[in-house]
DNA sequence: TTTTGCACTCGGGGGAGGAGAGTGCTAAAT
DNA sequence: ATTTAGCACTCTCCTCCCCCGAGTGCAAAA
């Protein structure tokens, strides 16, 4: 009876080696065979002995053939261990960072912010670049207004940040007129304004207990509406595609009913909420690579996430969408520095 | 020297023969040869003699064959001739209609109802559906509010026909307070509710006209302030588009290279909006074949139009793309009441 | 004008065969 | 105890070849 290796128990040529063939097959997508592998290492080590090693990286689930007698692609596995142990990111050049920071300048509004972010992810790694829409439960309110639109729907507009509306059209019980709307406005105006949304929210909800013994007309209208307006939900479950063909270009995903599949579910967007709410509570960069993280239409494709923060809140996640086979060297600090960038973007909007 | 055949003095048969052949490529996607058509025919006719008709109809540009032993397959001119003269569309089955009322019939707001018509038509067609978002341009402002933000922007918020909200944001040449704008507003929500975008931007321009003499600080406020809210264009250039990923199970699209340019052409957006911009006068239904508008990723596509109207008023239009391939009997009538249902939708949201 | 008969063409499917890359295993070398 | 060399083996992929079937065009007969 054999003992079972695990990775960290590998001798140090082993992992070098490993490595070596990951980097490889990154680089040009074929499989890395003995011979090679044993031409690109400096170790003056002859093809036999490779394959030996090999064949222990196999056993231990990090490498396997395609067929009998084709060289190695790593597995699932395989590309765990190199991003989590083996892989050495640098540091952007600055040439870059600059690139990216010019990008993200260039936006007017928070919207324009997301829209231009998702496309320089998706343009300077040529795949797929994913933002997820900001919550605003930690932004300000600026200012709140109501419209009656007819019986008993109201037009409600909130402006948060500066720079940010929301529209929301709300059913009420009461038929209310436009003045006292007017008056319900004025009143949460002065109330409310600066405070975060979350905090409204509390303060809304309290106010709703105190209700029966409030006699003050407005007052009763204000909260009413504004129970409607503020305590449903806002989180909105979205997010920003761009550059989905690039991945028509990948070799290994171009099966058009692999890609059929990949593009349904950018459309249903569920699956992928899921895997990017996953990051959320995360700290930094982190990697889901294939079908580990159980959606398998990703089979055969990674997503680099990395939340966005504003003065430490997070508030939502950003990402690449590639195929396993991506310079994770490269994409790992182009996600972590764009996430940063975003924050600080999205704070000076304010 | 032979005299040049027009279609239009084709033998009777002849185009008896190339409908059924068009019908048959159109069903099963093969080329058809002489031995088959023969077969489907009522016609007691051998294929030798059906060969011969071919061959006319080859030499006239309408068939043409892939190469030189396999049946025929219809050529652009050929889908336009069947399209224009040899089809024979049939009303909708009233199951049909029904279903698609009820889909449109459960949006909420505008912007749900243009979505789900685009849903719509790709589930109904298998194919993908596209929308134009409709100009505004006739529809009644129902309200206008500012809001101050910053310095010099101004938040303008317009609601038009009671369920469409437009926000933007415009820079002033001056500092407004808020209370300064809300008398503005005030002002021209007396003056303007009611009336449609197009006849709002008329006054304005007379106004503007006549602000010299005018002394009157509140009116001038809010001139500038209409100015820029209204008088900038408002023709929203955009779309929605659904089920693009049917498109990849048609068999002659099927090769990733063209899917990838047709998909990056759809989020370009430049071209399609051209190419819908062209049906916009266009009275009814209205069918692109192929590279024919000349847009060459459209090639072996084909795109077929209605423009949808509220009250006489053209307000975008919306449609379908597939295979030039496709079956138009059934394409071209879902198209057109959709667009007539989508025209009532609208009118009655107002 | 239509049909029959016939030679011809072309694409696709199905081996056969060989090259190439790579493997695993065993035995020798270090 | 490793490492290497040697070797037989396996599997993919490419190409060549061949043949089948569908369909054609043309000429001659009906």
């Amino acid at each position: 009876m054999q003992k079972t290796l695990e990775p960290h128990q590998l001798p140090e040529r082993s992992l070098y080696l490993f490595k070596l063939l990951v980097e490889r097959f990154i680089q040009d997508g074929q499989p890395v065979g003995s011979r090679t592998l044993s031409r690109d290492s400096d170790l003056d080590v002859s093809p036999a002995t490779i394959r030996n090693v090999m064949a222990d990286l196999e056993e231990m689930g990090l490498l396997h053939s395609p067929h009998t007698s084709s060289g190695r692609i790593p597995t699932v596995r395989g590309y765990r261990l190199f991003v989590d142990t083996l892989l050495h990111v640098h540091n952007l050049n600055s040439n870059e960072i600059a690139r990216i920071a010019e990008e993200l300048s260039q936006a007017r509004d928070t919207q324009s912010l997301l829209q231009r972010t998702s496309n320089m992810l998706s343009d300077i790694t040529r795949l797929a670049g994913i933002v997820m829409l900001p919550r605003q439960e930690q932004h300000a309110l600026k200012h709140v207004e109501f419209i009656a639109l007819s019986e008993d729907r109201v037009l409600v507009i909130l402006v948060i940040n500066d720079s940010e509306i929301q529209n929301r059209i709300i059913h009420t019980a009461k038929n209310y007129t436009q003045s006292e709307l007017q008056q319900a406005s004025n009143y949460l105006n002065e109330v409310f304004t600066g405070k975060n949304l979350t905090a409204i929210r509390e303060d809304i909800l309290k106010e709703l207990k105190r209700m029966k013994d409030n006699v003050n007309r407005i007052m009763q209208t204000a909260i009413e509406m504004a129970q409607h307006a503020f305590v449903q939900s806002d989180i909105r479950d979205d997010f920003l595609l761009a550059g989905q063909t690039n991945l028509m270009d990948v070799a290994e995903l171009c099966d058009v009913e692999r890609l059929k599949k990949l593009f349904n579910s950018f459309n249903q967007k569920r699956d992928i909420l899921h895997l990017l709410e996953q990051s959320i509570n995360a700290n930094g960069v982190q990697i889901f690579i294939g079908e580990e993280a159980g959606y398998d239409v990703l089979n055969n494709c990674s997503v680099v996430t990395s939340p966005y923060e504003v003065e430490g809140q997070i508030l939502g996640v950003l990402g690449v969408i590639g195929p396993t086979r991506m310079h994770y060297e490269r994409v790992i600090p182009i996600v972590d520095i764009t996430a940063k960038m975003l924050g600080s973007a999205l704070n000076s909007n304010n």
